[in-house]
RNA sequence: GGCGGUGUAGCUCAGCUGGUUAGAGCAUACGGCUCAUAUCCGUAGCGUCCGGGGUUCAAGUCCCUGCACCGCCA
């Protein structure tokens, strides 16, 4: 593997901290943590930034709601972030706040100059604004002439603003993606963006004016305006290294990999690389899309996160298996969904049953035949040369995996060797070897063997398992960490030196029992508590425009049908006059499938459509439980189909 | 509406430039071992490779068309 520079930068978005961290950002900085484990193990000088996106508009309303200041609010919330980062072993190497005055003081520098150098101007433009909702739209963008977002009444408002001239980047920067296979992954992404770039670039707003949205970093050259929140927040990824001259002389930049999620992957790929093009700065090397989660099939919302917040499955699973997972389960790239079911059975399989197991048969017989020390290899037989080839096989194809970052294929990968090291086990037969002198020396060959296939293992793991990887050497009597060994040490079979005491060390990953799986399941998959709520006894206010939202409609149930396999949901078909709806609702512990054709109800009939056990639900039904007794909301007299109701 | 993608075993997916009996993991069934976390190893089954048409000596793999789902843009 030719080494082209021996420095090495990742990063992950910036967070935005109008929300508290979940499992997708977990995701991000985990799969950047583990490339940068990777690239140290493999002797580069690696810098790993992440941290917090903290300017803007809604960081200004999330503040203002809970009644304090933005800079309190984000002063709270970035720790979060850290906190979690802690918890996950994450090793980033510094983490910048766009509030940081290291951070600001870059943001105007490159500000300036681009003024200077004309690439930034002031103009100004017409548009829609609402003032409630304190935002701008244009014309494609109302509805019925109104605000899109909560209906209002919107104004024209002139407005003078500033603009990067980005729209004649177009053809270069199409010309860059469509030309290197690398800039943009994965390559469904990448032909995304070249249809972004297919049509018209314009240039890019990039100020906000100081009396609608003070929260932000004013523009050196005009004291009314602030920064618009992108323009300042993808500066973070350079700004770290100091100024624009300590960028360049750093070493670390272009930037390896910017890891950001799909719904950023154009303003990375088009803002920010235009932005840099224009201060004369390469484009980073790698701008790499991933996928979402769902949860048990659907989209993550505020009451399904409680049940996948971070930090409860680092409670429940460990922080390893909990890495383990989100690499593995799904190909970088692609969107992916987690579920306690899935995660338990790659913990149970994978983990406990492949890899734990292993680890523990070999410390196990090393301790019964050699008194726990790791033996000299001795007689050779016809199945050592199968294992050792295999181990470069892994080795070799790790290492590739990672120029693509492909993290679940590398593990499967590394699972060969796991695999093939426990049938080398079961074709040798220690436990026969034991019996005569001629086998106990092909005995001290095999045990050597599969302790050596082991530290490999733990050398491969140790970017996605740190603390994992470093039990395994510990059980397997070796001095020092996986750190100090590195990739060197796999390269060729026999790093291992015998003499070493073994020293047991319990069980690597603990299964999870079938009924204790079930507890688990039962508590948390079913919806359970209710999210806290952050204030008062209920939902706040809303304005009749708010409730206008919602398209309620009679219907009449025409047919039900309990949902197999669930307690509470059952499958209706509902006529609403102009179209007969499939519904899903949960009040089979309040009515017999029976009881309900002819029923009229009332129907959210604009609800998006959600899938509940796999089946598709096109809308919800009004209904009132207390204490487990279910009643549907309906008339006393026949309104009809398809009326709504208000 | 425009552009792009996907549809392969019960589940999740791999199958590059078309070429011998279509693969992996999980799940299921059976067998073996006993060092080990009732683990491990082996064997087996199951697939109209979304439907239809075409090109070819040969198509899951190419072309056309239909259906379903998804993504980006509008």
């Amino acid at each position: 593997m030719p080494k082209t520079s021996s420095k090495f930068y990742v990063t992950t978005p910036i967070y935005y901290v109008n929300d508290v961290p979940h499992i997708g950002h977990a995701y991000t900085t985990i799969a950047a943590d583990v490339i940068a484990r990777y690239k140290r193990l493999e002797g580069f000088e690696v810098f790993f930034l992440t941290g917090t996106d903290e300017h803007g508009q809604k960081v200004q309303q999330a503040a203002a709601k809970l009644g304090i200041s933005p800079e309190e609010h984000v002063d709270r919330l970035h720790q979060r972030f850290k906190e979690l980062w802690t918890r996950l072993g994450i090793t980033h190497s510094d983490f910048i706040r766009t509030t940081d005055e290291r951070h600001k003081k870059v943001v105007r520098e490159i500000l300036t100059r681009l003024h200077d150098e004309g690439e930034i101007y002031r103009d100004s433009y017409e548009g829609w604004y609402c003032t409630p909702d304190e935002r701008f739209w244009t014309e494609k963008d109302l509805v019925a002439g109104n605000c899109p977002e909560c209906g209002r009444k919107v104004e024209k408002i002139r407005e003078h603003n500033y603009f990067f001239r980005m729209g004649k980047h177009q053809d270069w920067l199409a010309g860059a993606i469509r030309d290197d296979e690398r800039f943009i992954q994965p390559a469904s992404r990448k032909n995304e963006v070249l249809g972004f770039l297919s049509r018209p670039l314009e240039d890019l707003c990039i100020s906000r004016p100081k009396e609608r949205l003070p929260w932000g970093i004013p523009l050196p050259f005009d004291e009314d305006y602030v920064t618009y929140v992108w323009f300042d927040a993808l500066i973070n990824y350079i700004s770290i290294h100091g100024s624009l001259e300590e960028i360049r002389k750093s070493g670390f930049w272009p930037a390896d990999h910017h890891l950001v999620g799909k719904d950023i992957l154009t303003t990375h790929a088009v803002y920010w690389s235009t932005m840099l093009k224009a201060l004369g700065l390469e484009t980073p090397k790698n701008i790499f899309a991933h996928g979402w989660w769902t949860v048990n099939g659907q989209k993550m919302s505020k009451t399904l996160r409680n049940a996948v917040d971070p930090h409860r499955l680092i409670e429940l699973f460990g922080v390893d298996v909990l890495r383990y997972f989100l690499m593995r389960e799904v190909p970088f790239g692609q969107d992916g969904d987690f579920s306690h079911k899935a995660l338990i059975g790659r913990l149970n399989s994978d983990l406990a049953n492949n890899l734990g197991n292993l680890l523990n048969r070999t410390v196990n017989m090393m301790k019964k035949y050699f008194d726990g020390q790791v033996p000299e290899p001795a007689a050779k037989g016809e199945e050592d040369a199968p294992l050792a080839a295999r181990a470069r096989d892994v080795v070799a194809e790790v290492r590739q995996g990672y120029e693509e970052l492909a993290y679940s294929r590398i593990l499967a990968k590394i699972w060969e060797l796991v695999d093939q090291t426990n049938q080398y086990i079961d074709k040798t037969g220690p436990w026969n070897l034991v019996k005569t002198e001629d086998g106990k020396k092909r005995l001290q060959t095999v045990m050597y063997n599969a302790a050596e296939s082991l530290r490999t293992l733990a050398v491969l793991l140790y970017p996605f398992m740190p603390d994992s990887a470093n039990s395994i050497v510990k059980q397997l009597g070796v001095a020092g960490s996986v750190e100090a060994m590195g990739m060197a040490s796999v390269e060729a079979w026999g790093g291992l030196k015998p003499g070493g005491w073994v020293e047991p060390g319990g069980r690597l990953f603990p299964r999870i029992e079938d009924k204790e799986a079930e507890k688990i399941l039962a508590r948390l998959e079913q919806p359970g508590e209710a999210p806290p709520r952050a204030t008062g006894d209920g939902p706040e206010p809303i304005s009749i425009e708010d409730f206008m939202k919602v398209d309620l409609r009679t219907g009449k149930i025409i047919e039900a049908e309990r949902v197999k396999k669930s307690k509470k949901l059952i499958k209706l078909r509902v006529d609403i006059g102009t179209e007969v709806r499939q519904v899903v609702a949960g009040i089979a512990e309040g009515f017999a499938p029976e009881d309900l054709p002819g029923r009229t109800i009332i129907l959210v009939a604009n609800l998006k459509p959600a899938k509940l056990m796999g089946i598709e639900s096109q809308g919800m039904i009004l209904a009132a439980s207390n204490n487990g007794k279910i009643l549907l909301a309906g008339f006393g007299e026949e309104p009809g189909k398809g009326i709504r109701v208000k």
